[in-house]
DNA sequence: TCTCCAGTTACGAGTTTCCGTAAGGAAATG
DNA sequence: CATTTCCTTACGGAAACTCGTAACTGGAGA
């Protein structure tokens, strides 16, 4: 089983109760973290006098305070945290349960397990914890299925940007002015039009105002 | 200070957290649910015992599993338990700090006191139970200014209707005929198109994209 | 009854979006 | 080198949205 851990979640509870799952499955070295930025620091840390962290579990949400933060979420921790190293095991343990945040964390952020915080976590972590120490992906019940979706809603940064700026109010033509300035291609009115009239199929949208509230539903912007 | 405290929260380390702070200033009845059916029929049952509950502390998201569900979030648990209670007393003790959800549940809802969950929660808390035990209200810190918001932004039930059809994919057209399906006054496009035209105006949104978008931000839909 | 007033409805002109068709350009194939 | 294919760009008519103006309605007050 791991033997040095770190937790990493703004809420004393939280931190206390996985602290004691841990405890429950024979995890002696057991530390807290309450802000990214220390938990990127302390893992730094350890790795510099060699007594480095096996395991990061962490949330994705983090308030701010008075402090000053380089990091603000989980997702640019767990980022972080694989950039500097690719064999740190990580498992995300969030409320959050939609599934485009599950596919970004594990396929482009490179956490090795999500859990949802739920009734069932208290169940999950320890599957996931020997799941993820056997080198395996860990997702939780609720969130299985995040990974094997349909292709169908697959989409681009490119489109992403586009929905985006469709929410902030611009106009196609703007849109297609903006990309220019920001040597983002296509960036033709045409081809922003198509774009966009692609994606309002794909998601069953009948106008941009549909498209962005299922944009946002869906978390992908 | 209060003698009958309920706790509701599907998540049992908070529950404990939230416990363990109770005990701390004095609270020796100290009960949990996981549900807020369950929490409901358990007020319910209490009083009709002439052994109530004088506070409940509730979060607002609760994750569905097997069970059959009646309330299906913390929003209606304290609405159908202010209606059954004038007199309980109830905080609530959520993640979420977006003002517009602080003012329903403080205005609509009738909740006394609102704790976010964070760093501060395990200081705010006590201060909660003290000032909601005098009477008072209480806001965190993060979510104070909620109540004293501009006026700018109030909004009826008729505008936030308007903005859900839009945002799920209804013309202005369809949506005068829709609003007269539903007996909804007024339902003409001219006045359909004015409405939007002055939300779009008090929310600074070019488009009913943006306005959607805004509209979602801010947790009015 | 008449007038005023606010809210609702109606209409029309200008703009943006929508959607089909088609031309241009680059890479892949033969 | 010609052909195919995919992507980008261009254009035009129909539909929807935007915005100003004006007519209508129902109630309050003189």
């Amino acid at each position: 089983m791991f033997t040095k851990v770190l937790i990493v979640d703004d809420h004393a509870a939280i931190n206390d109760g996985v602290s004691s799952i841990l405890t429950s499955v024979g995890v002696l070295n057991i530390h807290k973290a309450l802000y990214c930025d220390d938990a990127d620091l302390r893992v730094k840390k350890a790795k510099l006098d060699y007594d480095p962290f096996d395991l990061v579990i962490t949330d994705l949400l983090f308030k701010g305070d008075h402090r000053e933060r380089i990091l603000t979420s989980g997702k640019e921790l767990v980022s972080k945290l694989r950039k500097d190293d690719p064999n740190l095991s990580i498992i995300v343990y969030s409320q959050e349960d939609h599934f485009q945040t599950v596919r970004t964390l594990i396929n482009d952020c490179g956490a090795n397990g999500y859990v949802c915080k739920s009734r069932e976590s208290t169940k999950e972590l320890p599957k996931a914890l020997e799941l993820v120490y056997q080198g395996e992906r860990f997702l939780s019940r609720e969130v299985a299925r995040a990974l094997q979706q349909n292709r169908d809603h697959e989409i681009t940064e490119y489109d992403k940007e586009l929905v985006k700026q469709l929410s902030y109010g611009l106009s196609q033509d703007e849109i297609a002015v903006y990309f220019k300035e920001q040597n983002i291609t296509p960036n033709s009115k045409s081809s922003v039009e198509k774009r966009l009239s692609t994606l309002k199929d794909q998601f069953r949208a009948k106008n941009p105002a549909q498209l962005v509230s299922i944009m946002k539903d869906s978390k992908f912007i």
